[in-house]
DNA sequence: CGCCAACATTGATCCAAATCAATGTGGAAA
DNA sequence: TTTCCACATTGATTTGGATCAATGTTGGCG
C-alpha cells in the first residue's frame, strides 16, 4: 500500500468523521510513516514517546526487565495506537511480529494537534482507559493465575481479538512464537509448550500447524 | 471537612484553573460524597463505573482474581482519581486502607460533563496515560521480578509517593497491611515478611514500628 | 496494668514452574 | 526432494516461593 492509502486506513480509523480538512491535512503532514520487517524494532532511541498506529501487520510492546529477562506488556495487530514510552524506569520498544506498516508521530506532536479537535481527544482517552482495563487485567493474570489459567486467558483473549468462528470452533492463526507468548505471560518456553500439551490431550485445541490453533472447548 | 471544602479541594485538584463559573456549579451539582472507616469498600454493586478523587485518606483498588485470590491493582493516596471499573472480567472494589472522604461520579455523569471543557478532557487522558504507564510497570514487576526485585520496587515507589527524607535517610508511615503489600506484589504475606527480615539485616531498611520503615539505602 | 486478638515473624516442608538437557519437527531454501 | 535450522516438545532435576504450622509482637481496650 503506498502512503496515501494507509493514511487514509489511519483517518478513518482513528480521527473523528467530522474532522475539519484543515487538520486532517495538518495530521497528514506531520504523519511519518514506516515500515518494519519481522523482527524488526523501528522506534529505538526516538528520544521522545512516540504514537503509532498499526495500519498493517502486528506488533508487540516489549519491555526490557534485566538482560535477558524480557516482558512484552501488550501485542498490538492492525488499526490498535499503541503509545511507546522513551523514558521510563525500563526501556521500551515496539517490535513487529510480521511484515508491518506504520503510520507514526511523536506524541508532542500529535497531543498539540489533537488539542484543536476535542471529540479526538475524548477519543484518545476512551483508548487509554480500554488500554489501561487490558493492563489492569494482565496485572491480575500475572500476580495471581497459574500457568493453565494464563494460557486459557490468553487464548480466550485472542479468540476475541483475532479468532474467526468455524464450523468446529474459534480458529486462529497466531503470529506470535512460543517465547512470545511466554514473555507475555510470565512463563517459560517450556512450560507453554507442556501446557498446549495438556490442553490438546484434554481436547480443548488443536494445532494444526506451528501457528494455527483451533479453540474446541471454551470454558 | 465539611462538603464544600472537599469539593473545593477536588476542584483545586482537578478542574483546569480557567474553568467556567458555570461548568463548576456543574460539577458541584453531581459530585457525591462518601467517608469510609478503613476496610470499608463504599462501591459495592452500583452497577456504572465510578470516578473517585480521594480528598483525605488512602485507598486500594482490587480485583477479585477467584475466591480467596485478590490482587491488588493500585494504591491511591490523597489527591489521586481513580476509575472503577464496573463490568470488566473479574469484579473490582475500591476499598479504604485508613478512614477517608471520598467525593465521586458516576464515570457517564463525569465525561458528559468533561466534554465541554477540552481542557479538563486533556488532563484527564494525561492522567489516564500515567496510570497505564505505572500498571505497565507493575506487569513487568510481576511477569519478570524476583520477591526481592519486588519489595525493592515497592519501597522506592512508596517512597517516592509518600516518603519524607530525613537525616538518615527516608522515612515512610505505610498505610497498608503485609498482606496488602503480598496481594500488590504477587506474593504471600510470609514471603513479604522474610524479604523485610533479609533487608533489615543487610541494614537497607529500619522498620521502628509495624507501619514505619526508614530506608538507609536506595540501590 | 495485663489481656487478648489481630498482625507479623520464623521454621519445616512441599510443589509448580524454572532450569538444564536432549530429541523431535515443520517449512524455507538449495 | 532432501537438507538444514530455528522452533517446539519432552524428560530429568532443581529451586524459589507457597503452604502448613507454630511462635512472637504490638497496641487497643476492659
Amino acid at each position: 500500500m503506498t502512503f496515501p492509502d494507509l493514511f487514509e486506513r489511519f483517518a478513518t480509523g482513528v480521527l473523528p468523521l467530522n474532522i475539519s480538512d484543515a487538520t486532517h491535512l495538518k495530521f497528514q503532514s506531520v504523519a511519518r510513516y514506516a515500515s518494519a520487517r519481522e523482527g524488526d524494532a523501528p522506534f529505538q532511541g526516538s528520544g521522545s514517546d512516540q504514537i503509532i498506529f498499526v495500519a498493517r501487520g502486528s506488533t508487540k510492546l516489549v519491555a526490557q526487565a534485566s538482560q535477558e529477562r524480557e516482558q512484552i506488556v501488550a501485542f498490538n495487530f492492525e488499526d490498535d495506537l499503541v503509545t511507546v514510552p522513551a523514558k521510563a524506569a525500563h526501556a521500551y520498544s515496539l517490535i513487529a511480529l510480521e511484515d508491518c506498516e506504520l503510520i507514526y508521530f511523536p506524541a508532542s506532536e500529535f497531543f498539540h494537534l489533537a488539542g484543536e479537535e476535542s471529540l479526538l481527544v475524548a477519543d484518545m482517552l476512551d483508548r487509554a482507559l480500554k488500554a489501561l482495563a487490558r493492563c489492569r487485567e494482565k496485572t491480575i493474570l500475572l500476580g495471581r493465575k497459574t500457568a493453565g489459567e494464563r494460557i486459557a486467558s490468553f487464548f480466550l483473549t485472542m479468540a476475541d481479538r483475532i479468532g474467526t468462528s468455524t464450523e468446529n470452533g474459534i480458529a486462529m492463526d497466531l503470529p506470535m512464537s512460543r517465547r512470545d507468548i511466554a514473555d507475555s505471560l510470565g512463563l517459560t518456553i517450556e512450560t507453554v509448550s507442556r501446557q498446549l500439551t495438556d490442553l490438546r490431550e484434554a481436547k480443548v485445541i488443536e494445532t494444526p500447524g506451528r501457528s494455527q490453533v483451533l479453540l474446541l472447548d471454551m470454558s
